[in-house]
DNA sequence: ATTATTCTCTATAGAACTATAGAATGATTG
DNA sequence: CAATCATTCTATAGTTCTATAGAGAATAAT
């Protein structure tokens, strides 16, 4: 009877599986797809490179689930947001702090999803990217409803303004571990920021 | 009299090594810096990979050099808005455009360096953090200000702003090219965004 | 205890990549 | 023309990397 494929049902426990996953997401992370190679990966787990095939079946596949791991449950939060009955203020707060509270359980599985998502071929790539495209449809119609509801500035370009958010949410993976604030600060300060706006509105300066 | 090492005194013609290194900046750009390879680099210039050599010493200063000119001119632009007498808020406005505009140009030199720094050797990432670093000061010193000034919102966490705000305007590297708007546009689109922020001001609501 | 199953190991094929050495080509100048 | 210098070429050493094949160890089931 021969072996199990790699991406067949798993008889591994998932325990073991996930530490492989854990490990491999850890050098992506720190050293980039191209610029990680398996024999890393191994070397965090104890293990020899060749025996990380029993549990993938190539260096790409082992990308493609830890991106996939690394999206898991952002679609649902942003959805259940949507959905929500708030206004689309609250909406837009709530979903600014959803993307970037998940960068402190899987962080290195989130930063792998944000950084290197860019090397899966094609066919994998375009299937992350769908849910890439699916947050940003989400902010985009909390803006457009905030707009028409008069809740929101009229000059605010939709689109615009969502890439410009989530690059700024996104940029967060990349420095919050450099500095002191906590993540619940950030989220909170970058989307109170950006909300609230920097300039102090006409009529309400109390200052000097 | 031996050949003159890469890094010395060049006698080749600025506009060969400028070929070369636009080669470097956009095969950089496009696979990574690990993802690329100075084969790719050849080929682009219908060359052979080993004639590079004669051109800089070794991949890495290829990065080294690349990255180098993806940072020319910010810190002069930077310190220049710094210096002059607007008022903060028109010195932000500048700052944001400012650190957009220039990926029209050299898209795959600020690219790259946006995106490979980090795979520098340690002594050569330092020096180019050195400039990273100093346009963060400027963006605080800017926003600091403002708030002293009355200008700006006090509850706004100044150094928490000026990273998402980079964080903003560097994300325009890794879209601008799939959006129909000019990168002008972007700049005048997310600076408005986030100096005036998303929210309608209470009392100017002349919708419904 | 024997057998089956899961996991890890050894060994290695085969490909790709960086970098060096030195010859060949082409252009420029005396 | 001859000599010099700049640029590109051929050839290749030496390393690293992914992935496969199949043996062996460990664990669980009958």
């Amino acid at each position: 009877m021969p072996r199990r494929a790699a991406t067949a049902e798993k008889p591994m426990t998932r325990k073991r599986r996930d530490e492989v996953f854990d490990a491999a997401a850890r050098v992506f992370a720190e050293r980039g797809y191209h610029g990680a190679s398996t024999q890393d990966i191994a070397d965090l787990l104890g293990m020899r490179q060749a025996s990380l095939y029993y549990y993938f079946h190539s260096k790409e596949a082992a990308l493609e689930e830890v991106c996939a791991r690394g999206t898991a449950g952002f679609i649902e939060r942003a959805e259940a947001i949507l959905k929500s009955d708030e206004d689309q203020g609250t909406k837009l707060h709530l979903l600014l702090a959803a993307q970037v509270m998940p960068m402190a359980e899987g962080a290195d599985y989130v930063q792998t999803f944000l950084n290197e998502r860019k090397w899966l071929p094609t066919e994998s790539r375009r299937r992350i990217g769908r849910m890439s495209r699916r947050i940003e449809a989400i902010f985009e119609r909390v803006i457009r409803d905030g707009i028409r509801a008069g809740e929101f500035r009229q000059e605010i370009n939709p689109r615009l303004a969502t890439l410009g958010l989530l690059g700024m949410m996104n940029s967060v993976a990349a420095w919050h571990d450099r500095e002191s604030a906590g993540l619940e600060k950030i989220a909170e300060a970058l989307s109170n920021l950006v909300i609230g706006g920097i300039r102090q509105p006409e009529g309400s300066n109390y200052g000097s």
